[in-house]
RNA sequence: GUGCCCGUAGCUCAAUGGAUAGAGCAUCAGCCUUCUAAGCUGAGGGUUACUGGUUCGAGUCCAGUCGGGCGCACCA
């Protein structure tokens, strides 16, 4: 709807030889009394024209042309707002709409031609995934799909390392306890993962390969093992959430030099030197940060002669760009905050347009049940198993739980309500709404032959005109608004609270607008208006990768 | 100590710098001989942690204070 205004609005300033650089902001007033749509241009640009902001608006308001049988009234309120009312056969025609683009309503073109990267998960294979990762995993995959509707060709990339401390110190983890399962006498360092997992992998290499490794001090085969059986298990985990990835970013690539290339992270050091940001000192090799500001220098290249996490991170962002892609996101817990800005700005040093990358950066997750809050406890591996949540409330509960808060707010997850079949659970009442919709055309169709594809008879919406009917179509015209809205904040969290409106209108509807008994081209009309709702409820619920059932 | 996030109704959370701060749960009062009551309608409940500032306008922006979370490795 933006866009509709955005034209005319404009015009109507050029018209008036009104000139502001503010943007021309449109928004749906709180109260319905304030119209449907308004806008603060006038308030914006008194400013700047020193003129009486009621005054502008008036100007304004001369100087505006629409459509015909769009708008049914405009008025001056407040300071200097200027609302606007759509009309009835404006909003019904806007429902026709969302009936012939079916699954593509909402979509849009702003990133068509262009490539988009979205990183998320990029556990390492040291474990199963945890609760957190499970967020930040569908936070992601939903920012995806934002990016799909809008014409991105769009790259979900997981990036992983199986080659750094961490993997060795899994192996030896699985080496120890294979060797308890031999019947060694030994003990288990503090430092190693403590997980109930190690002991299972270690049984299955015992169960493969009997004793025959006792005597084998080279963990590279406990950690192969470890990573194949670890790996599996987080890609059926997020199999079980529709969380999908079409690309798998071996770290190991840019450490890989050939004859005619240094490697990726040799050329980064090369690059940052030449502009000046490379010290050495202490046996290692630094990031010169405390030139840009900062307290202290960050290590590069280790005294050991291995890079620290921060130099592959620089050149793998590289490599996003090499790829061309015009918008890069990065999705990761709040333990990372830190990590990011370096590699920022080491890109910019390199000359890189960093306005590409966008890093979304979701805040912590809580179990409680029975109004307790579960301890997580990494390191003994309890209680924080993703797997063991989605066998408890299923894939749509955690799906939608997960994204249903704003990423920046700590995640308080109520297990007990994501059990609850009512309307206290926010999965139960989206499907709801579905399930009845579904339900009330199976009926239409067998006992009042109602056409769903009867395109010729849409006009029929326009027949309705009762406030709750319109409001509902109102919400259904909203929707192209709420995607992009939600791309723009990488908030999927908008999407959950415009559709649970929405189902909430449409409840409302079904109690107060009799649909099967009403007379017949009302019936239809109102049958219609259900299979636009439905329609919205699906396109986002594929957006959120929460299910659509039929019936319930 | 320091960087980031958060502090809004009893609870869980909303509110692109806009108009009288909104939902859900819980509490109370209503609505099923009628298309799924897994639903709907209504009521009560607030000094937006605190103090200043910027603005025509601040829950939102800035500074400070107090509380909570997460980081602050030659781990990733």
């Amino acid at each position: 709807m933006h866009e509709f205004f955005l034209p005319v609005i404009q015009r109507a300033l050029s018209l008036a030889s009104i000139t502001t650089d503010k943007p021309i902001q449109t928004e749906q007033p709180s109260d319905k009394k304030f119209g449907d749509f308004s806008t603060n241009i006038a308030l914006l640009a008194a400013k700047e024209c020193k003129r009486n902001p009621r005054e502008l608006a008036r100007e304004i308001i001369a100087h505006l042309e629409f459509p015909p049988d769009t708008i049914s009234k405009i008025e001056v309120a407040g300071a200097g707002f200027i609302n606007f009312y759509l009309t009835p056969l404006f909003i019904m025609r806007s429902v026709q709409q969302v009936l012939q683009e079916g699954e593509s309503y909402g979509n849009g073109c702003n990133g068509k031609g262009q490539k988009a990267i979205v990183e998320y998960v990029s556990a390492n294979p040291t474990g199963p995934l945890t609760i957190g990762r499970g967020r930040g995993g569908v936070l992601g995959d939903c920012i995806a799909n934002l990016f799909a509707t809008q014409g991105f060709e769009v790259t979900r990339e997981y990036y992983f390392n199986d080659a750094g401390r961490q993997m060795q110190i899994l192996g030896e983890s699985v080496r120890y306890r294979y060797l308890e399962r031999c019947g060694r006498e030994i003990e288990f360092p503090a430092t190693h993962y403590q997980g109930e997992y190690i002991r299972e992998i270690a049984e299955s290499i015992y169960n493969e390969k009997g004793s025959s490794l006792a005597e084998q001090s080279e963990v590279l085969i406990f950690k192969k093992s470890a990573e194949e059986i670890i790996f599996s298990s987080i890609r059926k985990t997020l199999e079980r959430l529709s969380i999908r990835h079409d690309s798998f970013f071996n770290e190991h690539k840019l450490y890989i030099a050939s004859d005619e290339n240094p490697s990726a992270n040799d050329a980064v050091i090369e690059a940052l030197n030449a502009a000046g940001f490379i010290g050495n000192y202490d046996g290692a090799t630094w990031f010169l940060t405390t030139k840009l500001g900062q307290e202290k220098d960050k290590v590069l290249i280790k005294s050991t002669g291995e890079p620290s996490y921060r130099l592959p991170d620089i050149a793998y962002h590289i490599t996003k760009f090499e790829r061309n892609y015009s918008m890069i996101v990065n999705v990761f817990g709040a333990d990372h905050i830190d990590e990011y800005p370096d590699v920022i700005e080491a890109l910019k040093i390199l000359g890189y347009d960093t306005q590409r990358i966008k890093v979304a950066i979701n805040q912590f997750v809580t179990t409680t049940v029975d109004g307790q809050t579960l301890k997580m406890s990494t390191r003994k591996g309890n209680a924080d198993l993703l797997d063991d949540l989605i066998d408890d409330v299923g894939a749509d509960a955690t799906r939608l739980f997960f994204i249903m808060r704003s990423k920046d707010s700590h995640l308080n997850f109520d297990v007990e309500l994501a059990k609850k079949q009512s309307k206290d659970n926010p999965v139960f009442y989206l499907q709801y709404a579905h399930a009845r919709i579904c339900s009330l055309l199976r009926m239409a169709i067998q006992e009042k032959e109602f056409d769903p594809a009867s395109i010729t008879e849409h006009h029929l919406l326009q027949l309705l005109d009762s406030p709750t009917e319109l409001q509902l179509g109102f919400a259904l015209l909203d929707y192209p608004d709420m995607i992009k809205t939600s791309l723009r904040m990488l908030e999927p969290q908008k999407m959950v609270e415009y559709l649970h409106s929405l189902a909430e209108l449409f409840h409302k509807f079904y109690q107060e607008c009799p649909i099967l008994k009403a007379e017949p081209d009302i019936s239809k009309a109102r049958l219609f208006l259900s299979l636009a709702t439905r329609q919205v409820l699906r396109n986002g619920f594929r957006i959120l990768g929460v299910s659509a059932p039929d019936s319930m």
